[in-house]
DNA sequence: GTCTATACTTTGATAGAC
DNA sequence: GTCTATCAAAGTATAGAC
């Protein structure tokens, strides 16, 4: 079919995927989105008979996916430089987009978590894939998979953190201090 | 003025700061807010004149106070003990409420972020006092001051980015691994 | 099948009765 | 000063013209 390959539902994604990511979920309208999207307002409800609900699914996964592929900065080979690098990258980003972007989906994960569990399972089902694709990584680069897991979810956990702080503040402060903590971490683990 | 011990005002001030950390803040809405406060709607606008907004401010540099207490677990003598104690407790409220209550103001922050300034800023001057107090408790403990607040910075991103993971993952995992990081890193600093 | 117009609900906010 | 009734606007969702 064409749908999938509609200009008019990739405006609609894109629009909405920045839109949840810099308002959050309740804060971003359906108007909003086609309206910045360029799109009339029934095309949303022809792609995506479910609603709200079912763009910010595929948003969630999309977008979920999208990012995982920073981490590929994080070869085994390297992976302290890679790590060090991911931190660094992110905070660049910060930024340059004047602190608007920095997780796809962490203002709607806050938001569903207690309120819609469908969106819920999704964006966890997404932190876990990230979690696991970081812990392989360390892995490989010769970190026993236990300890690998705790390191993994303590970077993802410290840039989300730092994330959530950085644009409270407006300083790309936080995302270093955490990437320094958490490299150091990771770097004396390989050490020993 | 009997406005400040008015029991009206501080249900609805209770009450708000739950539905904000639970559902954000726009995904709160102020009728929601009087209704299980049992308080009439007049009555909110009658001690907020600045609706929503005034609300929003009064609870943030409220609940952020309160929680900064909590740091009060780190003591100087002891700050290793300490700060495992603080994240252990963040487990364990974590799952006792269900994984409904974690930062009191995350939720609205990354809302606001980008949209409303003022508000952004009343999350921005709660955030640096964590950082400031955690930094001087670091301190005192003694470490060297700049990397005392590295230490404090990355202390609270992760116990924050863990929050959100936790939440979305219905795990006290996610709190358990950044501060175990986080508590090896400072333990590592006390020792050289 | 694309899109416009509309239905219905809920939002934040006010006015005014008591 | 406490509270009820109502406002205009924005929210999601749908119906139906073309």
């Amino acid at each position: 079919m064409a749908a999938s390959k509609s200009p008019t539902r990739r405006r609609i994604l894109d629009t909405g995927a920045r839109l949840f990511r810099r308002n959050g979920y309740t804060g971003t309208g359906l108007k909003q989105i086609t309206g910045e999207a360029g799109a009339p307002f029934g095309s949303l409800y022809h792609f995506f008979p479910g609603g709200k609900r079912e763009l910010a699914a595929e948003i969630i996964r999309t977008e979920g996916a999208g990012y995982a592929r920073t981490f590929d900065v994080v070869r085994a080979e390297d992976a302290v430089a890679g790590l060090r690098a991911w931190f660094a990258g992110a905070a660049e980003v910060l930024e340059a987009g004047d602190y608007a972007d920095a997780c796809p989906i962490a203002a709607i994960a806050l938001e569903v978590a207690s309120t819609d569990d469908d969106l819920r399972q999704a964006t966890a089902e997404v932190f876990t894939d990230w979690i696991e694709q970081a812990a392989a990584r360390f892995t490989e680069a010769g970190i026993a998979p236990a300890r690998a897991r705790t390191l993994a979810v303590s970077a993802i956990a410290s840039l989300e953190g730092a994330f959530v702080l950085a644009r409270a503040l407006r300083s790309p402060e936080p995302v270093l201090s955490a990437g320094e903590i958490v490299v150091a971490a990771v770097e004396r683990e390989l050490a020993s």
